[in-house]
DNA sequence: AGGTACCGTGGGAGCGCTCCCACAAGTGAT
DNA sequence: ATCACTTGTGGGAGCGCTCCCACGGTACCT
């Protein structure tokens, strides 16, 4: 054989232009194949196939952002401290159901914590550097200046959960308004009389919606709002804790709660527990994520199930189409680009 | 004024080029400064640093990297499943001791996992294709071809666990040796006569070094080493709890437990509870890790401190060092690359 | 036969940077 | 005054790709 230049020599790596020698075609042909591009015929595509695997040929991915001015990548940015991130299963279930739907793509997903004003200052200046096509925002409160940021740069971005009914941005979201409901309706066929609520942050919009659901639920039911039974929590264990413990003095007569996720119900059954109530023969408790601590939880906890997996298919769909669209100014129609998902009840033994 | 280009319309970035021409110099002159170089005089310095603010120049990261081939990103691969990742705190004490540690870097952190055999495959690629310049490996069992993998791709790497006793990357790790003979010395010194450990995964090597700990506590203290009292768990809680009761069965008499984890003596914890042993007055027990686990348990555990911060300063050094050391081809002497760190113990009401 | 269409293909230009060589100006020894 | 360095600077070349224009060839219409 004469030459060695298989990929077993590391060193130098081979280029577009070797592959094309050795196939014996032009560099242009050899990227219409990479890229998969139709317009190659079957016999030129097969020599060039043939000659990127025996070189061990890799594109290179700084050349091809820079002259493509892509980058292929795109940002999971969380604003919240990292601590929250972890605490908190709703993130991780969705940074799990991102990169699923990403995982058939050749995109590259990059977490970003944007909690403190050190880490936003450098997001700030990555956005700025344009380091990615776009960006996917989790749990954005309504004063955030973020989304603004990204539009001023450009940047296509998709968010989580809207931060309210005019949202301008795409949005995926679950039905939070359901999902709040069916948790009272629920609580109200089990028999209980008096149902108290822990909610989410009131700056986020989604925990907002619940509350409507709950309150709607009541109403429906013939029921009339005690606003001594709405309780705020922030989405902490703790919070929900100290949450559960106030609704327990101020309304001790209560036999049904809704927190507003299964971190605060998680607090709430510890109050409960400590007050000396029973779940759920003295107090029936439903919580919201349905995430692996209500599967653990004792007794394992009634949840409201959001469907985590196709929110973050959603979500990739919408940048996606976001980014192919940035190019050619077409009128984009105001065809809705907010997706919600209905929520689902799972019943456990808490309720 | 004339003109408007100023960093507020979007559209086109500034270029090197340009802000040369603002500042009356010429592009190797801008990419000094930028970069930090000695060999430009103050007053030149000065005007293109108003002219880059003027500008609202940001470098075109794609350009420098096919220029001077380089990434500035680095990789922390997890070779687990993203499920353990978030159950686990040592990945998540990592992370961020990795991302403080890196936040006075102009280094970006990538978060790659690798648990199942297509995410494998897809790193595989990623490095192939250089897309990072260094890479962290956390967690490598014994077995594990990515080392290998990384040396014919001469990616620089650090492992945070090495795997035996004759690792042959760098690596950073804790005194596993010296935190669970501390451990077992601990139990001993509180009057406990009957000790048996849980371990980690034996093909940590960690693991071992843990186990040998507590061996040679025993021994050094005049007991002898009852194969039966160790049992082994995986590192997780269910394993935990499962190794907890085979050792109650077995050895019913004994009065002190050193779990290989935070989240093993979690298990452990349920067990003795399931079986109406008290912590600490009848079992007392003592975890590793000092995760925010051990501090919330009921009652706080007892448990090994790891520096996970040092531990992420020094593995980003190591490595930082590593990538430098890559161009000249000098004989980097066999200067020990093998940092370990000191653990500490953290007493608390479990024991 | 000529015209028009399209397909597949080659290769120039250029993306924005870094690297390095060349060069002018200054410094100090001889 | 001469030579040898050093210091700061400009700008050419080139990194490996994509984009796009141009071109020869084939097919199908007049």
């Amino acid at each position: 054989m004469a030459g060695h230049g298989g990929r077993g020599r590391s060193g130098r790596r081979p280029t577009l232009e070797e592959v094309a020698a050795r196939a014996g075609v032009g560099r242009g042909t050899v990227s219409r194949v990479i890229n998969g591009s139709p317009r190659v015929s079957d016999a030129t595509r097969a020599a060039v196939e043939a000659a990127v695997a025996e070189l061990g040929y890799v594109p290179n991915t700084a050349a091809r952002a820079l002259a493509a001015n892509r980058t292929d990548a795109i940002a999971l940015v969380v604003p919240e401290p990292e601590r929250r991130f972890f605490t908190e299963p709703y993130f991780s279930d969705m940074l799990r159901g991102v990169g699923a739907a990403l995982s058939d793509t050749e995109m590259q997903l990059l977490l970003i914590f944007a909690g403190s004003d050190r880490e936003r200052r450098r997001l700030a200046q990555y956005l700025a550097a344009h380091r990615v096509d776009g960006v996917l925002l989790v749990s954005v409160h309504a004063d955030d200046p973020l989304p603004d940021l990204l539009g001023q740069l450009e940047i296509p971005a998709v968010i989580s959960g809207p931060r309210s009914e005019r949202e301008t941005l795409p949005s995926v979201d679950s039905d939070n308004y359901g999902g709040g409901r069916s948790a009272v309706e629920h609580l109200l066929e089990r028999g209980c009389s008096t149902i108290a609520t822990i909610t989410g942050r009131l700056d986020v919009y989604g925990a907002q919606r619940r509350i409507d659901g709950y309150r709607d639920a009541l109403l429906d039911a013939g029921h009339e709002v005690d606003e001594r039974l709405i309780a705020s929590g922030d989405f902490t264990e703790e919070g929900g804790r100290r949450a559960m413990a106030e609704l327990l003095a101020s309304c001790p007569g209560l036999d049904g709660v809704f927190a507003g996720s299964d971190v605060m119900a998680a607090g709430a059954r510890q109050a409960l527990r400590e007050a000396g109530r029973r779940i759920p023969d003295d107090v029936a408790l439903v919580g919201y994520d349905d995430s692996a601590i209500a599967r653990h939880m004792d007794p394992p906890l009634t949840s409201v199930r959001q469907p985590i997996e196709e929110m973050g298919h959603a979500m990739i769909s919408l940048l996606l189409d976001e980014i192919a669209d940035q190019r050619p100014a077409v009128s984009r129609g105001l065809e809705r680009r907010q997706v919600v998902l209905p929520t689902q009840l799972m019943t456990r033994a808490s309720s």
